[in-house]
DNA sequence: GATACGCTTTGACCACGATCAAGTGCCGCC
DNA sequence: GGCGGCACTTGATCGTGGTCAAAGCGTATC
């Protein structure tokens, strides 16, 4: 097995437990998938039996309305493992849609041979449970947010979210993310986000470029929420 | 140890996998809790060391806004268990307020020690991460109910959840729970739901009276979703 | 049986954010 | 350089559900 492989599953939590030769028979039946920008990868209710690791790229795990309207549970980032609570559902189908944003490289795993290693490490058991509880613990978040805050809040909360680590003042906030997927993520409209980033910007808080944003007041937003 | 409590615990999926010998280790280091109603179980931040299991009773666990107002994330039933997940998570707090609706019978279990015992068991931890991936489940489906659904949709579905099983035509359904604590789980306001109980009941699909409501026409009550 | 308290209902009004529609700006493309 | 397409912005209007206030109702208490 390639040296690089190795440490770059070794660097995710739900790897990092396994012994040198369980490590190789991951990577053995492992495979790389490529995606397109906008392509899809799975779909709500498909019976499962793989789950992923984005190495590279972003990927929107959605759920859809009857009308079309879709709802962004999660951005999943670089390093990330997707989909692995499924192994345990009592009915092994997708509870959400897959998606690139952009142009994304993954590995794919098959759940029943991961399992089967898993009845091996408990170590690993206990490292998918810590994946899993702080999965729990953002969804309960998210709730939160959703029903005891207003969009404002939420948009606010995202934006200081993304402030590069160790930066004090005037931090300069890139959006990876298309703002009408940061829209549906933050359960508002496109427009709303527009208009809310434009209240903010006239009150002196910000001040917004195309996916440039430049905070010019933290403390001023801290206090808003 | 007395049988019947080991039948009791024995039907809880977490415990169904241990051994005798094990399954008393747990039996003796519990706690059986009694709460009146309203009385405070644990509170949100507040450092975690006991998961529990509910006799009878109801628990509702909430989050509260600044201003007071609370979401309900779940009202546990008598049969399961709650706050397992927080063993695992880094920051051992709990992540909900946690409080008895009526008089209540619990059963506490140290998370220390449990941790132990499955170290030993991957069966248990393979239940564990079954029960985990549920509660995971269903705080995806209340993502989608909250944002992609209205408040109609949300008490419409609540009420049909209750329908006893078995039962095809006009069903009777006692609600057991308080209509101002269905409101905060559904994120409605109490004014709201019985708005919306009576608009329902005004096109003849059901009808209320105290905490009875009859389901006149559950294939109308489901075509509205 | 009278009183009081808490839960629920009803009414009037309001606001946040959605929707629909038109307009702007940016970037790739021939 | 001009054109087309797409993401985003801005404006006008609407509707769901929230808020505030008061009244109704059931039930515990004395």
């Amino acid at each position: 097995m390639n040296e690089n492989v190795a440490a770059e599953l070794r660097s995710v939590p739900i790897f990092e437990a396994l012994q040198a030769r369980e490590l190789e028979q991951v990577a053995e039946r492992m495979v790389r998938v490529r995606l397109d920008p906008r392509q899809h990868l799975f779909s709500y209710g498909q019976p499962a039996d793989r789950f992923y690791l984005l190495r590279s790229g972003q990927i929107k795990l959605f759920r859809l309305s009857q009308d079309g309207s879709e709802k962004v549970i999660e951005i999943i980032q670089p390093g990330q493992t997707f989909a692995e609570a499924v192994m345990f559902m009592e009915q092994q189908t997708y509870p959400v849609n897959a998606e690139a944003v952009v142009a994304s490289e993954l590995y794919s795993f098959d759940m029943r041979s991961f399992l089967e290693l898993l009845r091996r490490s408990t170590d690993t058991c206990f490292r998918l449970m810590a994946t899993m509880s702080c999965r729990l613990r953002a969804r309960l978040e998210d709730i939160n947010n959703l029903t005891l805050q207003n969009a404002t809040y939420r948009l606010v909360h995202y934006l200081l979210q993304q402030i590069p680590e160790g930066v004090m003042e005037s931090p300069q906030i890139h959006l990876t993310t298309p703002k009408s997927i940061i829209a549906a993520r933050l359960s508002i409209q496109p427009e709303t986000l527009s208009r809310i980033l434009a209240r903010l910007a006239d009150m002196g808080l910000l001040s917004v470029k195309g996916s440039d944003v430049t905070l010019h007041d933290v403390a001023g937003l801290r206090r808003l929420m």
